[in-house]
DNA sequence: TTTCATGTAACCTAATTAGTTACAATATCA
DNA sequence: TGATATTGTAACTAATTAGGTTACATGAAA
């Protein structure tokens, strides 16, 4: 898994997870989806299970469920389950006392707000169910052109 | 400088310039108004100079200029010029072939475009102006409460 | 009771980025 | 013209981060 793809590693995971709804998979099949290794993977989503938008079970035959239909599981969720921000930059004081950094953090901060704001509106409008469809798009696709050929 | 904190320490840098706009900043009083090193403001504001935001001039008396009025500096060309994305996820392939991940990147990268654009109309509505302003406020508002105490 | 799976701590490694050193190029001033 | 001040930039070092790996405890099913 490269750097800076947890987001996009964990949605690849969870439309296999869509897929096949009634079979757990294991840390070791997820993890070689994304080609990393399995502890990766339960690191990594540990976050989603805490919100419940996966189950874990253990011993034999456990694994990972989805913790409810695709429908109700928006990227919104999704990302703030992965703990990370969409505006990763830094607005901690470094000259306390400045006045010019003062303004600059305030700024900046109202800025972050609103556009945090934005993006997760826009994030909460998409669900696990729209990335199944536009994978079944793409599957339908593929078969019609590889029978025409 | 803190990591992650290119984009605010570049502004702080910026206001003062705007505060002094007729005297040129060396690099080494930039630095130590973000605590770094000469080398580190040079070659993080060569964006800016490229991007015509500053000027520079070398040898006795030389240093660093704004390139023209702040109200026409605003946050969107900064950001831009230091060449940071502010929506570092990754979206590149790393399973050639894997439908399911192109159905995420293909949702992502949407998301991703729309994101930017908005992002980026908010941040060409903030100007180094707007942060000088915010700066004098400020200003303004301790010299008369000190002058109280 | 054996096997399969997660949970998690601890450590290793690779990648990134800030910091540093060194020096060439250039501009000013005495 | 020579001394000094300043940027430009390459090359290297150090610190930080995040992913990868190992090890093992916990728990569930056959």
């Amino acid at each position: 898994m490269k750097r800076n793809s947890r987001l996009s590693s964990i949605l690849h995971i969870l439309v296999h997870m869509a897929e096949k709804p009634e079979q757990a998979l294991t840390s070791e099949q997820l993890a070689t989806f994304i080609h990393t290794n399995p502890v990766v993977v339960r690191r990594t989503i540990a976050g989603l299970r805490d919100a419940g938008i996966v189950t874990s079970s253990r011993g034999h035959g456990g694994g990972w469920l989805l913790g409810r239909a695709p429908e109700g599981i928006s990227l919104a969720e999704i990302s703030a389950a992965l703990g990370e921000t969409l505006l990763p930059f830094s607005t901690e004081p470094e000259s306390p006392g400045c006045l010019v950094e003062q303004a600059v953090i305030a700024v900046l901060d109202d800025f972050r707000v609103a556009a945090e704001k934005l993006l997760a509106e826009k994030l909460s409008r998409i669900t696990l169910a729209d990335l199944t469809a536009d994978f079944r798009r793409r599957y339908d696709l593929i078969g019609v052109s590889s029978h025409a050929v």
